[in-house]
DNA sequence: TTGTACGCGTTATCAG
DNA sequence: CTGATAACGCGTACAA
């Protein structure tokens, strides 16, 4: 029975190849739901995801590439990985606190954490193993990975700056998804470094979609004094605002910079001219998501704890034709801005 | 207990009240695998997807929408829906065995079929409730549900037909992916129809992806003979495609004219010239995989048998500025062929 | 080394 | 209408 099955070292090897075959000749296979009640676990994870919140291009290949990860380090302790696809119209903490409720799973991976997010508190209310992907300012200590939008914005802001951009703009999401948020203090925080102030003004608040990027283009050339730069924090944007700006006669590289984020979706690598932007490796992503997992779960089987991790996942400069102008840098462009303060501040 | 809180008719209201109340003061929820383990169901219904195996922007719009169909419908029965990710390491057939023997799900969507698509034989064999998501010459009386190949092809060639192409190049999986071999035959019989043969050089197998788009349009520009229009069963490939056109010069829409299939990724909604593509509802298709889901679990708990459906689902043509132009036909374009057969044969 | 009985949490059933 | 009990399939603990 299970002794042999599950390979204990209280059977002889006779008995053991005896119940192994007779498994085989009836096709046996342990039913989960038994193995679930008697041991208290499932050996499943799960990972939430969410329609259309935040990223449209949600799933394309960047979840689907995190999952590969992740199941690659599951699969060697026997565990399994699904996807709770939580739809449009169901409200996300009442879909994970069902999971969790209902012991569908171990752990859980929640991705798309928006800036307050009750699905964290209620994680750790209920002291359930868990790893968000993305930051928030909900809940005290707990796990989280998120990328490196403060890396990506000094490098975007860097590059540019060095190009001689200082009326640059910063193109975020309109929704409550809290990377929108990190991206933008990112960037206000780079160009204070350089003494640029980022005015409101220069912050456009659209759709991280195609559609959005559509709109973000309009509202760019329709600008009184327009940016020489625009910098991104999701592709799909820059796939809708190409072909607007592509309409008005204005080339990214040479009229207007441009600085998308990673390189998802896959179709943002074929744009032209060839767009700068940011390379990861998701696949590694979903390894540290797993590996993370394991320790999570052998923590809690030994009722041991484990300190939560916090990780920065670092993403790469890939320099593209959209940012291969300069501008002549003049700090003085609008007299209506004292930027004295700011040289002040960052010396 | 359980009957109050399963709202049987044998309880009294009081009854009811009071252990509703105590289940909400002790956040009592069942135990999914205790509920599984009595009731031989697990109340859930499993969408086995697969690893960048046919398009390569699975996931991205086109399965999201699916699943919100499914799950509209499932979630209104008390059922979930899980996404089993079947990872690029890992063997699709042992993978939907896995799913099956240890009884995770009820019924199961299984959907990137493939020509010989061993899946199907095994839930075939083994009596379980599932939908094939694509048509497949494995298995033989199952429930399916797949694209409108058929008439995709025959209103795209009828199009192109009308303004006068007649070596019209036809663009298709390179791997084993079934809908890859339906489109092409589909394309020969509405050719056939209209006198055209599709002779092999104007089949072009590349991958379902942008680089594979690109790919083709090295291949395209190579031509001796360029066909003076291509259609294409991913719209992937028109992304790569593009860029490759406009690098030569040459114009969709004026100097050849391109076809691209439904509207996912959308990014492929954002080409310029606007793509020529086909519409359709993915949320209705969800919705009906998840009413025939019902249905199959309503029959196998009832122990009647319910007849396998097989639906064709419709896609629109929805025109663009790629297929704008027209050119003089000429059926005599290269005298090595005899049209005749073919004319004859469609009189 | 092997056989057996128990209990995980649930719900259907049967007796009260 | 309500309370008690058995059984779903598994793994473990304990007895043989």
């Amino acid at each position: 029975m299970s002794r042999a099955l599950n390979g204990r070292a209280d059977v002889s090897e006779e008995t053991r190849g005896r119940v192994l075959a007779a498994a085989k000749r009836l096709g046996y296979s342990p039913n989960q739901s038994g193995r679930s009640l008697r041991s208290g676990a499932t050996g499943t994870v799960g990972f939430i995801i969410i329609a259309n919140r935040g990223r449209a291009s949600i799933g394309e290949t960047f979840f689907m590439t995190v999952f590969d990860g992740v199941q690659s380090v599951l699969a060697k302790h026997g565990l399994d990985l699904v996807i709770y696809y939580c739809g449009a119209e169901q409200d996300p903490e009442a879909y994970a606190k069902r999971v969790v409720e209902r012991r569908l799973v171990d752990g859980l991976v929640v991705a798309q954490t928006t800036r307050i997010d009750r699905r964290i508190d209620y994680l750790i209310r209920r002291k359930f193993p868990f790893i968000a992907f993305g930051r928030s300012q909900s809940g005290g200590a707990h796990s989280w990975i998120d990328l490196d939008f403060e890396g990506v914005a000094e490098q975007a802001i860097g590059l540019l700056y060095k190009q001689g951009h200082r009326r640059i703009a910063v193109a975020t999401s309109e929704d409550e998804v809290n990377f929108g948020y990190v991206y933008v203090d990112a960037c206000r925080a780079a160009l204070d470094r350089r003494g640029v102030r980022l005015t409101e003004d220069l912050i456009f608040r659209e759709a991280m979609s195609e559609a959005g990027g559509a709109r973000l283009g309009e509202r760019l050339l329709a600008c009184e004094a327009r940016p020489t730069a625009v910098v991104m924090v999701e592709n799909s944007m820059a796939i809708g605002l190409y072909p607007k700006l592509r309409e008005a006669g204005v080339k990214p590289g040479r009229d207007i910079a441009v600085v998308g984020f990673d390189q998802s979706p896959t179709s943002s690598l074929f744009l032209q001219p060839s767009l700068t932007q940011f390379r990861l490796s998701l696949f590694d992503l979903g390894d540290w998501l797993g590996t993370h997992m394991l320790a999570l779960l052998d923590a809690r089987r030994s009722g041991r704890t484990v300190a939560p991790a916090r990780k920065i996942w670092p993403l790469e400069l890939v320099p593209g034709e959209s940012t291969a102008m300069t501008v002549a840098a003049s700090d003085d462009q609008d007299p209506s801005r004292s930027p004295d303060r700011f040289i002040a501040a960052s010396s």
